[in-house]
DNA sequence: GTTCTCACA
DNA sequence: TGTGAGCA
């Protein structure tokens, strides 16, 4: 479990996290705005950046470099933040529903802008082939 | 020197 | 998204 602590253990600043990602700090605070990542703060009000967030920003950048726009990659990678009365166990059962919600979710999604829309300027999206990539980049997210 | 927020091109 | 201003 010290993995997890270690994991989400907010570490370096934003600058570093430029070089890690290859992202600008403006995109890098663009897409916390957006709830992509949640960084610590310490003292000066400065961003702290986790393992967790570096490689939930490199995710976020694939999606990016690939056409997904801020929309779907939320849909994608947000975590199902319930409201979560039950916080007391969050055990292993919870954390596979939640993939499968993702899951189904993205499934819906992705029917409707292959069926529905057809083409909204430059917001291609999703296409099937990245659905893979996203069940890669789901487990990340555990 | 670095980061932060906010605003504007 | 980029960039600049004015702070901390």
């Amino acid at each position: 479990m010290s993995d997890e602590i270690r994991r989400n253990m907010a570490l370096f600043p934003i600058g570093i996290v430029m070089k890690l990602t290859d992202l600008t700090a403006r995109q890098i605070r663009y897409y916390e705005q957006h709830g992509l990542v949640i960084p610590a703060r310490t003292s000066g009000n400065q961003r702290l950046y986790s393992f967790n967030d570096v490689e939930r920003l490199l995710e976020i950048k694939d999606l990016i470099e690939k056409g997904v726009n801020i929309a779907g990659i939320k849909q994608v990678l947000l975590p199902v933040s319930k409201d979560s009365e039950d916080a007391t166990v969050l055990t292993e059962q919870s954390e596979s529903k939640r993939r499968e919600l993702t899951d189904s979710q993205l499934h819906k999604m992705l029917k409707q802008q292959l069926l529905g829309g057809g083409k909204r300027p430059g917001q291609v999206s999703l296409i099937q082939g990245e659905l893979t990539r996203f069940s890669r980049n789901n487990n990340i997210l555990r």
